[in-house]
DNA sequence: GTTGACTCTGTATCTGAGTACGTAGTTTAT
DNA sequence: ATAAACTACGTACTCAGATACAGAGTCAAC
């Protein structure tokens, strides 16, 4: 297989696959004498790994080191319970900026056009 | 006020103001003759608008947009609706993340040591 | 009157996750 | 046999939001 046809098969860019060579994520097959790479089912495997991994909200680094992890699960733990801990983090973070808007937007009437607008006046203190 | 004094005063680095002066979020006083360049409440001002901006969410592009409302809030409102509209996206997309964790880190024994263990498999797959 | 702290300015670097581009080589289809 | 499409490789650039640094000027205290 060649790297447009993984790249088509997975579903990223040819500049995603030669990236992840790049940065030792995804073995670079060996060069023939001539012609072009040619990618394996392993390739296949490990590239759908990374973009797995990446849906659950893994960064490139830590899928490295989950990708290191030889066998077993007890240090995908260690990672997994990290990630959901720094998740939590950035979902409360976000629900009180919500929060936050929305209680600035609730103390306008709306529509008023005023120079002394609370709201804007507010984000100023 | 001098640039240090105005740092200290909100709590930001002297760096970070002369960045905002770079983009052009907050006005660079003029330079006297000689000396320092001296900050009035004006900019302490517009500073605390950018730090609070912040604090909610916006991004400083967003902030340069809010900072040229020059009166009312109308405009506010529709900039804060875009901007829970993001939130709430990005919530939900860490939320799902956070529960795909979770039922992965449920469907192993949590101490085996397998070569076979499902967790990691499901990644591959 | 000199030392140390601060300021000014421009430029470079960082992180993360790619994207873009240029040049050259190779394969495939016609 | 030649054009189109693809691959290889290296390097540079993008975005956001800063941070760092070098070299020169300035201010305040002892």
């Amino acid at each position: 297989m060649t790297i447009g046809q993984l790249a088509k098969l997975i579903g990223v860019s040819v500049e995603t696959i030669r990236f992840y060579h790049r940065q030792e994520l995804l073995a670079l097959p060996r060069k023939p004498e001539s012609g072009f790479r040619t990618y394996t089912n392993e390739h296949v495997r490990k590239l759908k790994f990374i973009v797995n991994s990446k849906a659950l909200g893994f960064t490139l680094n830590e899928i490295k080191e989950l990708g290191d992890l030889s066998s077993g699960c007890s240090n995908f733990y260690d990672l997994a319970k990290a990630k959901l801990n720094t998740l939590e983090i950035e979902i409360r973070n976000l629900q009180h900026s919500e929060l936050k808007i929305k209680s600035l937007m609730k103390e306008c009437c709306c529509e008023c056009d005023s120079d002394q607008c609370s709201v804007i006046e507010k984000l100023y203190q």
